[in-house]
DNA sequence: ACGGAAACCTGGACGC
DNA sequence: TGCGTCCAGGTTTCCG
């Protein structure tokens, strides 16, 4: 489920967790989400958690020699507990000297991988511009845009273009930016990039900002990000008034997925 | 190269 | 209550 937001707020509450620590025993539970990869994840036994940051979508903890990279898809998690009173659904545990760092998913579609170099992950070496980064400017997006007749909102959704929206940000951002998600990317105009430009930012700050206050408490077996105060305006609120014109929301299918926006004032 | 759709898993919501 | 169907905020793989 998590988007860039929700994963950077991860990294940061799990930094202080781990960083500096060694990792006294690294147990797999459920190998499916090591991806085959259950032998080489256990070589994070013994290494010390040298630094932890985000990639797009990822969490990866550099050690002290190799790297992990946890992606959560879905409906991964984080929970830091007492080796002997896991939570449910772990399915790779760190153990620490202080506690116990388990990534679970109920879904098993998350993934936890042991890299080399992070590089060593497509999705990470095809990995696009983050959208919090200085090289991530209104110039930028034009360039991506203007080389894509497809559907705008598919594009910011293309991680090899632009690293960590998915589709309740990009929903939002189009939203602000007072953009239809089906107009092709190409034939924006170049005040409209650099609105959306501007809205990504905008957007991403402030889910970024709600995600950690309150932050989320890991040792909760129930934590996860609170939906109240997320300021969504369009994202699942199909036949609800748009706040801005009043208008009613609607839901379209694109990419095998449904897009909301606001007939009245996105165009 | 590009775009679309299915596959990967499980559980919750909804209709009958 | 039970059953079937559809849906889910992501990514990879396959196919045309």
């Amino acid at each position: 489920m998590p988007e860039l937001p929700e994963v950077e707020a991860m990294a940061r509450i799990v930094r202080p967790l781990v960083e500096g620590r060694r990792i006294l025993d690294c147990r797999v539970i459920h190998a499916i989400v090591t991806a085959g990869g259950a032998r080489a994840i256990r070589r994070a036994k013994g290494r010390k958690v040298v630094a932890v940051g985000r990639r797009g979508k990822y969490v990866l903890f550099r050690l002290d020699r190799g790297w992990l990279a946890f992606h959560f898809r879905l409906s991964g998690q984080i929970f830091w507990y007492e080796r002997r009173r896991p939570p449910k659904h772990v399915d790779v545990a760190l153990d620490f000297a202080r506690g116990t760092l388990g990534f679970a998913d109920q879904r098993h579609l998350g993934r936890v991988r042991w890299l080399d170099r992070p590089e060593d992950l497509p999705g990470i070496a095809r990995m696009g511009v983050d959208p919090l980064s200085p090289g991530f400017t209104p110039e930028r997006l034009r360039k991506l845009l203007r080389g894509s007749r497809r559907p705008v909102k598919l594009v910011l959704m293309d991680q090899e273009k632009i690293a960590g929206l998915g589709n309740i940000w990009t929903s939002e951002s189009l939203w602000r930016a007072r953009i239809d998600p089906r107009r092709r990317a190409d034939r924006l105009t170049e005040p409209e990039t650099r609105r959306l430009a501007g809205a990504v930012v905008g957007v991403l700050r402030r889910a970024l900002e709600s995600c950690l206050d309150p932050a989320p408490n890991f040792r909760d077996p129930e934590w996860w990000f609170e939906d109240g105060d997320r300021s969504i305006r369009v994202y699942d609120r199909e036949g609800k008034r748009c706040s801005r014109c009043g208008a009613g929301i609607r839901r379209v299918r694109q990419g095998a997925r449904s897009t909301y926006y606001c007939p009245g004032c996105q165009t």
